[in-house]
DNA sequence: TTGTACGCGTTATCAC
DNA sequence: GTGATAACGCGTACAA
């Protein structure tokens, strides 16, 4: 705050001849005064040019109206957009919100909690995957997750089984003969591990031949590169002359994919089929613009903080009813059939 | 916070036969203390579960240690980059981010802004292009400007024009018959400007043929392709025969321009070579790994926080010096040398 | 080394 | 419709 005083309720008051009360009332119930004092008041304030502390109403009231975010590295498409919608819901709900980035280490996470409670934040949204539920939900506020473990807490996913299975389907309605998974190994307890159930079980229910390819990728393009072009490899020599359907775990990986096969043959080959997931703008800026899984980023981002407010409501009451149960909504992915699939003229083209 | 009520000082106090100022000095002046009195409060802490109230502290000494933040839309990389690597450096400087999307409307955002103003942030970064920076100089913060109009506020910026004139620097010196740029119109009040003026005195210093391309392409992928497809048209027609080097002003339309060329020839011609802007992920990503001039995100970050603490610093002292003139720091680019102008064997391949 | 008393700027309670 | 007064939880002269 500034070193030269601030006008206060108090100067306000004595300029007007009213009470800090009055003034008070002026601003949280404009309506108990007469439309006269309320232009008294309005006038004074700009005289004085009056700048509101919500610091101090927070000590009074006890409202921060802060909610913390903890993220990881936003270098993911998935994550920056997430955030983005995240914060873009002030417009509708007006809490603001201080963000922490953190995946790395539990220690630090903590530090980070510490902080976010010490600034008495009146919810949680958690999209880092390094504290269990378990540990979250002995927090004194709400919390709602985002795509990650979420048994002890509220949360907001994708049907990620719904996408996988989907996936599955859309390669195998263009009657491959083998159907790959190429993902990286992950807990059974992340929402994203779905995506490898539903493509195993459509894959089983439908008794199609398939396979699942689990390496770890690294986290950037150099490492994924030569790992994937391997992968690709084995798979020309596995299964020759069959119509290879591949669901990639996400679009950056399927458009190395993409473009190692395209380098190689010159165009994407008639017994390649391919689909990623996120719908990330990289499978739409690929050189063949690839089918997808998308997330409903916007509507999960608004339904988890629409989640946290209700539930910080909850609290203001002056009997709140606590959840028995935390609240899980899982919301559906949405297939994107692009060229790497929908084999159109334009593809031939290339 | 709470409704139960919260442990206070008050309650140490008590519980360990100390004043609140003790308890007080114990967290901001612990070697005041005993060792053995410290222990007792840190006992004592840890029996009564106490949970620090940085609300209060900022009411008692004016210290909030928030930085506020008003950047546009995430979508671009470049803004969650920086945005990244901004909150960040919450490892360095121990300052907490309140974040606002903005980039509309001038009315909204001094709305985010008083709404910052009002929770006393001790300084402000800006990256949306709305509100003029004369505005901005009159707040009553020290504010620091990231790669936007900034005659009247501190800067980081990136040394745009060298950008631009190493890109025409790097096509020229592959004897390109023509050097192309194309742009979007902007003003030239803002640093990206550079690149256009960077290209063109390059080009005019050494007498080489060029051309600048300026044009709306909007914000997404589907209305630039069809505008980018169009200047390629006219660039085949108009330079038939002649080496042309193409400056595309940011990496995702170098891309489309890259992918066009590919999907028409099968391969990137040898009359073409191209370079983008960013550094971003697509250039690393596309088909043929791109040139570019990339921006040192994570420096820019850290100098326009360090900047913006020096000057938090400097107010807090008895007798603060205003700045005089605001600081502009200037960042070099960094020249990536990839495949679309580099053409290796690797590329003939394809 | 420790304690007292007051201030920070607002809201809540009760009274008028 | 308006006002006096006590919180809210912590920091800081100043005193001891």
């Amino acid at each position: 705050m500034d070193k030269k005083k601030n006008v206060t309720f108090n100067d306000i008051a004595k300029y007007t001849n009213f009470s800090k009360t009055t003034i008070s009332r002026y601003f949280n119930n404009p309506d108990s005064l007469t439309l006269e004092n309320q232009q008294i008041i309005s006038d004074a304030l700009v005289k004085l040019n009056y700048q509101e502390n919500k610091v101090a109403r927070i000590l009074a009231n006890g409202k921060t109206e802060f909610i913390g975010i903890i993220i990881p590295d936003l270098y993911h498409h998935f994550y920056s957009e997430m955030l983005n919608r995240i914060l873009s819901t002030y417009e509708t709900f007006h809490y603001k919100f201080l963000v922490f980035i953190g995946d790395k280490s539990e220690e630090i996470e903590r530090q980070y909690i510490q902080e976010l409670l010490a600034y008495k934040i009146e919810g949680m949204i958690i999209l880092s995957h390094t504290i269990p539920s378990e540990e979250l939900s002995t927090l004194p506020i709400p919390i709602v997750t985002i795509e990650r473990e979420d048994k002890f807490v509220c949360s907001v996913n994708t049907d990620n089984y719904m996408g996988g299975y989907q996936a599955a389907g859309l390669l195998a309605r263009h009657r491959c003969d083998i159907l790959i998974h190429v993902n990286s190994p992950s807990s059974e307890l992340i929402p994203a591990h779905g995506r490898l159930l539903g493509f195993s079980d459509f894959c089983r229910e439908h008794n199609i031949d398939h396979q699942i390819i689990l390496k770890e990728f690294g986290h950037t393009h150099d490492s994924a590169k030569p790992m994937l072009e391997a992968i690709l490899g084995k798979l020309e020599c596995d299964y020759e002359g069959q119509k290879k359907g591949i669901f990639v775990s996400n679009d950056t990986n399927a458009n190395i994919l993409l473009n190692l096969l395209i380098r190689k043959h010159g165009t994407l080959p008639d017994d390649y089929y391919l689909i990623g997931f996120d719908n990330s703008p990289i499978s739409r800026e690929a050189i063949l613009p690839i089918s997808t899984i998308g997330q409903q980023i916007d509507t999960i981002a608004y339904e988890a903080v629409s989640l946290l407010v209700e539930q910080m409501n909850e609290r203001k009451k002056r009997k709140p009813i606590p959840l028995n149960k935390p609240i899980h909504k899982v919301l559906p992915p949405i297939l994107f059939r692009r060229e790497t699939t929908e084999k159109s003229t334009a593809q031939t083209s290339l």
